[in-house]
DNA sequence: TATTTGACCAAGA
DNA sequence: ATCTTGGCCAAAT
C-alpha cells in the first residue's frame, strides 16, 4: 500500500497527537516523521489548510519563541496573539514571546 | 518539469 | 547581541 498521506497530512496527524498543555517544535515534528523537513513543516502550517483540527498555535521554534512569521516578534498579528492567549490557558506560559519551560512543555514523538 | 517559496535551523562574521 | 549565509525538505506556482 503506498503512502496515500502526503507528508502534510502526517504533520498533523503528528500534532493533532500532541496533548494540550504541551508544545512541540518544527523539528521535533520533522524528526518524529523520521525527516528534518522543518521548512516543510513550516510551509504546511502555513495557514491550517486542513482544518481547525490542527493546533499550531501549540507548534513553537526550537529556541522556544513563538516562531510565528518571521516578522512576528512583538505578536503584532492578532491571530498569533490569541494562539499565546490559548497556550496560558492551557497551561503554557509566554514570556517576552518565549516559551517558558519550554523545553520542559515540549512534547516528545520518540 | 523547473523554479520559487516558506510560520526553519545552525553556524559564521 | 544582531545580521548574513548556507543548507534542508516538501508544497505551491
Amino acid at each position: 500500500m503506498p503512502q496515500t498521506k502526503s507528508f502534510n497530512e502526517k504533520i498533523y496527524a503528528l500534532l493533532k497527537k500532541v496533548p494540550k498543555g504541551k508544545v512541540t517544535t518544527y523539528k521535533a515534528l520533522a524528526e518524529g516523521l523520521n525527516s528534518k523537513a522543518y521548512r516543510a513543516v513550516g510551509q504546511a502550517m502555513r495557514c491550517n489548510p486542513y482544518a481547525p483540527i490542527v493546533p499550531c498555535h501549540r507548534v513553537v521554534s526550537s529556541n522556544g519563541t513563538l516562531g510565528g512569521f518571521r516578522g512576528t516578534k512583538d505578536s503584532s498579528s492578532k491571530e498569533i496573539r490569541k494562539k499565546i492567549s490559548m497556550l496560558m490557558k492551557e497551561g503554557v506560559k509566554i514570556k517576552n514571546n518565549k516559551v517558558v519551560e519550554f523545553q520542559k512543555k515540549l512534547y516528545y514523538f520518540l
